[in-house]
DNA sequence: TATTGTTATACTCTATAACTATA
DNA sequence: TATAGTTATAGAGTATAACAATA
C-alpha cells in the first residue's frame, strides 16, 4: 500500500516541545527571564555588538517584534542601543552590566534545565538525538514550497 | 569529572520545535485550522463524547482556555455542547458533520507535514527519535527535582 | 462544600503596515 | 529610492480570578 506511516512524529515532537518548553519557561521565569530574552542574550554574547537585523534573524523573529523586546530590555537596564557612527541608520545593541548579570543567572537556569533533560541519557544517545533533530530541521528548512527562510542578504 | 555538558539539548529541541512547529501551523492554517483546534479534534475523535475537563487535560491547556476555543468552534459549527442528563454540570462535547469534515482535512494536512518530516529517515531512526523524545518528556514530567521555583527577587 | 464550566480581564509573543531617519 | 529601525495596531493563545449552576 501507500505508507505504513507509523505514529505522527510531528505530534510527538510538538507534544515534547510543549512540555519541555513550559518547564524551561518556568525555570527562566523563576530566574527573572523569558525565552525571547534568553535567546537575545545568547545572541548578544556571541556577537557583542550586533545590529538589530542580525539579532532578529538569529532569534527567528521579525524586526518589529525584536524592537518590542529590546524596548523592555532597555527599560530594564539590560541593554543599550546606540547608533553606529559609520552608518547612523544602524543601532548597535550591547549588553550592560545588568544584562551580563542576568545572562549568567539564566545560563545557570538553562544548565539546570539541561541537566534535567539529560537524566538517564548517554552521551551517544544525546548525540543521536541532536543529529536526528538537526536533520528534521533541515527537512522543513530545505523546502522548495515554503519560503521559511530565516536569513538572506 | 564534572559534566562535560555538551551542547544544550534543550536549545536544540526548542529551535527544532520552533521551525517545525511554524511549518505545521502554516500547513494547518492553509487547511483552515490551527494547532489547538487540531489537538481538540484529535481528542474528540478518540473520545467521541468527552467532557471539557478531559479535553483540557488531553490538550494540555486550562479549562478557561478550552472554553475560549470551544466557543469559537461552536460558533463555526464544528462542535456541539450539551449537558449530560446524568450529571448536568458536565457538558458533553461532540463533533458535528462540519467538524468531521475539518478533521479529515486537517488529518490530510498533518500527514503531508509528517511525510515532509520523515524525508530521509529510516523507520528505525524514527522509532529511536520517538523513544528518545518520550524519555525526555518523562524527565520533565517525573518532576522530583524541580517542583517550582523557590522565591526569588 | 465540591465540582464543572463560563465570563471577565489581562498578559506574552508575534505579526503587518505605516512611519521616521538616514543613506 | 533603499535600508534600519520604530510606532501603531491587532490577533492568537494562554492564564487567573470571580462567578453560576449543579451535585
Amino acid at each position: 500500500m501507500t505508507k505504513p506511516a507509523g505514529r505522527p512524529i510531528g505530534l510527538t515532537l510538538a507534544r515534547t516541545a510543549k512540555v519541555v518548553g513550559r518547564a524551561f519557561e518556568d525555570t527562566l521565569a523563576a530566574a527573572g527571564g523569558s525565552t525571547p530574552i534568553w535567546l537575545i542574550l545568547i545572541s548578544l554574547k556571541k556577537q557583542p555588538t550586533s545590529n538589530q537585523r542580525e539579532l532578529a534573524a538569529a532569534v527567528g523573529i521579525q524586526g518589529a517584534t525584536l524592537t518590542h523586546h529590546l524596548n523592555a530590555m532597555e527599560a530594564d537596564g539590560l541593554i543599550t542601543r546606540r547608533r553606529d557612527p559609520a552608518n547612523r541608520r544602524v543601532h548597535q545593541v550591547r549588553l550592560t552590566e545588568q544584562g551580563e548579570t542576568l545572562f549568567h543567572r539564566l545560563a545557570t537556569a538553562a544548565r539546570t534545565h539541561d541537566q534535567r533533560l539529560r537524566t538517564g541519557f548517554g552521551e551517544d544517545e544525546l548525540a543521536t538525538l541532536e543529529r536526528l533533530l538537526g536533520r528534521m530541521r533541515t527537512n522543513v528548512a530545505d523546502d522548495d514550497t515554503l519560503p521559511e527562510g530565516p536569513l538572506e542578504h
